[in-house]
DNA sequence: TTGAAATAGTAACAATACTAACTAATGAGA
DNA sequence: TCTCATTAGTTAGTATTGTTACTATTTCAA
């Protein structure tokens, strides 16, 4: 006899796509505790992180790099450079791009909040042991196609950074 | 000699406060992917299926249940509502609270859309073997701390489901 | 060289997601 | 019973995130 199939409708919990929406939820939740003294949210610290390491790099360059639509890039640099912590000057080289520099604030709260971004990538691990942490980053790099075989190239392939 | 610390600022694949971001990027692509075509996204679809497994809890228990804000999960409501897949009726008990049931049509969608969503979370799980998709589920469900462990009570504590 | 395709950026729109502040109703203790 | 804290829900405001559509510019190919 077949077993009855209470529920056609499976459990919230065992579903990947809702687990990752609460890791999700959750993680930009711990960074905010921490980082809210600095009103820099999680996507504006990225974007910093990846004009810190790529100066003068334009705005398509820079979604690629952190994976965000080129439309939600440019407002989270509206944004950055209204507060002064970026500069966004005309190419020289091609008129319709915008070179993208981080001011000397912008750097000086980078590097000011290095404490508080390991700190809270800690809090947002603490339920897992390290072995357990390092497992999820492979998974997750993993499932996002971003795998550490290729040497340099970055930019993978993963379906929302289109463009 | 000491190696020169030649970055300050960790590689942003190697942090998973990234990853989580980009793996939920991922997983919100890859459903509405196979959703569009019904109109409705992801956390539309969590709402309809605790409102299925639970029908005539008020808005706030949703919230809950989901684990998502009350305002937010408000906002999905009236959209839900507006498109004639729920109903929101004045609850007895409680003048101030609305009792929450799915239609007709809304349980019909629903049920119609089981396949998709079950391809879609394959779609989603794709890169992994069955294994790590397992193994990617019990570390999400620690990380946020939602125990398999406790029989009963869900809920967990997760911070934001605050309220 | 010129005309079409591609590209960088923006604008307008939609949906999620949260906080803070509010209204209305409930409930519990003095 | 009256007051006050709590609770359910909404409104307003901010930010992220995406799509589509547009302008300006560049590039490539006929």
């Amino acid at each position: 006899m077949k077993k009855p199939r209470p529920a056609v409708i499976a459990d919230l919990l065992e579903k990947p796509g809702h687990l990752i929406r609460r890791a999700h939820q959750f993680s930009v939740a711990v960074f905010e505790d921490l980082a809210a003294r600095d009103r820099i949210t999680a996507p504006q610290h990225v974007v910093m992180t990846a004009l810190f390491k790529h100066p003068g790099i334009d705005q398509v360059t820079l979604a690629n790099l952190v994976a965000l639509d080129k439309v939600t890039t440019g407002t989270i640099v509206s944004r950055l450079e209204r507060r002064g912590l970026l500069r966004r000057e005309q190419s020289m080289q091609d008129r319709r791009a915008r070179v993208l520099l981080l001011s000397e604030a912008g750097r000086q709260l980078l590097l000011q909040m290095q404490q508080t971004v390991r700190q809270s990538q800690a809090n947002l691990l603490a339920n897992l042991s390290a072995a357990e942490g390092r497992e999820l980053v492979r998974l997750l790099r993993k499932l996002i196609g971003a795998e550490p075989a290729r040497p340099r190239r970055s930019s993978g392939r993963s379906r929302a950074a289109r463009q």
